[in-house]
DNA sequence: TTGAAAGCGCTAACAA
DNA sequence: TTGTTAGCGCTTTCAA
């Protein structure tokens, strides 16, 4: 009687395959890989051996003969509704092309830097950096490495592309609705250092002089989270209420439509609020949060373009694709004098 | 004059080091994994050359000819609080004992068997297992591969290692916080198929027995989002409010805050309500929101602890480790009749 | 303390 | 169509 096998846990391999089918490795990385060089039958056969013994390719081994890790590297915040809507576009993206994606974190207690040390040990050859950035200098070195594509934030390393969607597009499209809609009395709740925030900050500057808003623009310091926006709801109140809200992201939008509420402001009854991002708590049904719209998977879908014709030697001049944003209504905005029925 | 180096973007080997310091790539193997072996005057030598050179080992040459790989393979859904908690204390955690981290996404678009099977690919060591779970099949065969632990919810594959927080702990605590409040009417809103979602309808059907609290125990339908929570809010309304409701998580409590605020029930004025997750919004000073806490890092830790041990060969009997949650009292719970002032 | 040599699982010429 | 032969960058005996 045979003795049982005892499972040594090791995961089979191409020889493992080779020896049962009656081949050479040679062969069976041919059939595994799907290029053209076995017979039918042979292929047939691997396949059925391949399959029977559970063989999956060592993606390393792989990568280290090959020369190449056909790995995409990502940077991304864990908890981050915008991040989490891009990663998903860059897997599809990724994968569609042939390119594996490996993600790396950046937390409280894990810098950016780290972030991107850990893609360079995995010998990525290409990444898209979606986190808070690392300093301008390792973004510089990192881009002269490989292709990089910064996601979502404008970033001054000449070295690196960036794919992002135009901050002043989308603070112009919710000015001007709001505009449109009557008010003149507009302020900004701003997203302080956050990726973008300087960005929105000035759009909003320059969209309520190009519309000949009355006085100086009105920015409140704000930040990323819910808390920013009701402590500037706050303060809106204290000082007095301008008619409409833009504020830096949804998180915060949401911050100011909870202050209101609980302070006996009517949204969008005296205030109208726009949020930024089209995350999926604007599209709650008992929030319907106007916001400004950034295609996730759009963005993802660029950024993994750009990254595969880099790799394959572009040196195309322009590093910054600008993609459009769209305001998406909701309930929190409304004309500022309603019309009187019939 | 030299021709200036075209920088052709490889990456520095071992070999490199080894050349420019003037030994053999053994001995730099050794002074780069800082095993003892080499005399401090190499070590500094070395060691300056390999920094020099902006020297980083290939993680996947490495593992391949170390024969492991020191990987451990996590799946999680993006954008859950919950599971970028236990992220960042498994970083930490592995980090710590030599291992490093590779993280799989499972969204709607990437199933949780593909995230899997990304992370056998990467011949990871071990699993741990945040996201929605794979077939209890797949999930069993998995187990058999390779240490897993699934972390946060019960699973019935024996394979796998569990570790979560106690539910029936969890909601013990606080519904015996409300009753010691006074309340005696409780309703649950449930996390309809979620991640522990039927352990925790249980265990609130157990402790509305053990309390002796009249009639049925009244459970809605819920989910994990704050529509959920604004849904049952809406419901609850319409039925008859209860004293109190313990939410499936911090979001669906959120949605029931929101819509009672819209609805004009007063918290904890008329309702208490209490959440689970102790998620960063349960913290909102605005909200300040009672909850269950779930340490996220604990659960972490106490994960990688036992991947670690069952790759150094233990069997030990236990596969469930069961830790102690604790109740955040803030300011949406109180007593039933307020106490007259002095 | 150091180096030579074999080999991890795979790919990629090149021969047969 | 198939097999042989080198490596990829590293670790790991085993000698020197």
């Amino acid at each position: 009687m045979s003795k049982p096998d005892p499972k040594p846990a090791r995961p089979p391999t191409l020889e493992d395959v080779a020896m049962r089918a009656g081949v050479s490795r040679a062969l069976v990385s041919i059939v595994i890989r799907g290029v053209p060089g076995a017979s039918e039958a042979t292929r047939q056969r691997v396949l059925g051996v391949a399959e029977e013994l559970g063989y999956r390719p060592d993606s390393r081994a792989r990568l280290l003969a090959a020369g190449r890790s056909r790995l995409i590297g990502v940077t991304l915040a864990l908890n981050n509704p915008f991040h989490a809507d891009v990663a998903e576009g860059i897997y599809a993206a990724a994968e569609a092309r042939g390119y594996q994606v490996v993600l790396s974190a950046v937390t409280g207690r894990r810098a950016p830097q780290r972030a991107v040390e850990t893609l360079l040990d995995y010998r990525c050859e290409a990444a898209i950096l979606l986190g808070p950035l690392v300093a301008r200098r390792v973004l510089q070195e990192l881009g002269q490495r490989l292709p990089v594509v910064v996601v979502g934030q404008p970033s001054h390393a000449p070295a690196a592309d960036v794919v992002r969607v135009s901050d002043a597009d989308g603070v112009g499209l919710a000015v001007e609705h709001l505009v449109g809609l009557g008010h003149r009395l507009i302020a900004h709740v701003d997203g302080g250092r956050s990726a973008g925030a300087a960005q929105r900050r000035a759009a909003f500057r320059a969209s309520h002089r190009r519309h000949g808003l009355p006085g100086q623009p009105r920015v409140l310091a704000g930040g990323p989270g819910e808390e920013d926006g009701a402590a500037a709801a706050r303060q809106l109140l204290a000082d007095g209420l301008p008619t409409a809200v833009l504020a830096y992201n949804d998180a915060c939008a949401v911050g100011l439509l909870d202050m209101f509420l609980r302070l006996g402001v009517s949204v969008p009854g005296q205030v109208s609020v726009v949020g930024y991002d089209d995350s999926p708590v604007a599209r709650l049904s008992y929030l319907r949060l106007t916001t400004v719209s950034q295609d996730g998977h759009q963005l993802a879908t660029v950024a993994v373009e750009r990254l595969v014709s880099r790799l394959a030697g572009s040196t195309a001049a322009s590093r910054q694709v600008l993609l459009r944003p769209a305001l998406v209504l909701r309930g929190t905005t409304a004309a500022l004098l309603p019309v009187p029925a019939q």
